[in-house]
DNA sequence: AACTATTTATAAGA
DNA sequence: TTCTTATAAATAGTT
């Protein structure tokens, strides 16, 4: 849909693909919306840049609401997962645990707006 | 895009409906696809149908590692939640390596121009 | 940030 | 329902 067909592989240049990212997350939250009146749907799209940002949006429904319904249609397979395998790595999970919590600690839950370099 | 223009409400007839839901559906996660390739990104993508079904799409990663980051994002609204307790009920030891190595990269050395509350 | 030539998505029809 | 096709809509390259 524009000047030239482009081939779905990514683009090299760093400022068109930042260009692109810009416009084609545009039109994709766009048509989550309309799919989301169109037919009484709700929809979830959550888009994490190459730099790291995140964008989301969410349609007919909220975020929560709709993640949850995602994580209980796979509650099976999570659990299926989880159970032996939590034993099994109990000791090395506990210390990671308390990594995570010193973690949380220092950054609180609750940081917001960060740019981050590389 | 068809042989009429569409208003964006919701389509009363039922079968035209689904029909409608399947067609986007199927064009929005193509689109998804697309755009997590061309710009090297991640993209979830979660629909729940009128009827309770439910559709959903990650590109460039798994859903669960797109959904954690905006968890992350969004730690201030799931602090109910509490993500270390999160992660003690419900995660096998090696996606909770894979989290402690997101906040390295989220928070550590190269993180700048940060507004955290509390 | 706008423009517009083109491609792509899709609404209606077969 | 799957395929076709006229048309609307998205967007790539340009300004």
């Amino acid at each position: 849909m524009g000047r030239r067909k482009v081939e779905i592989k990514r683009i090299e240049n760093k400022s068109s693909r930042q260009v692109t990212f810009s416009k084609r997350r545009k039109g994709l939250i766009e048509k989550a919306r309309q799919l989301s009146i169109l037919c009484e749907s709700s929809i979830a799209v959550v888009a994490v840049s190459g730099s790291g940002k995140l964008y989301d949006s969410a349609s007919g429904d909220n975020m929560s609401k709709i993640i949850d319904r995602y994580e209980i249609h796979h509650a099976d397979e999570l659990k299926a997962l989880d159970l032996a395998e939590k034993i099994r790595n109990y000791l090395p999970h506990k210390e990671l645990l308390e990594i995570v919590q010193r973690f949380s600690n220092i950054y609180g839950g609750t940081a917001r707006d960060c740019s981050v370099s590389n």
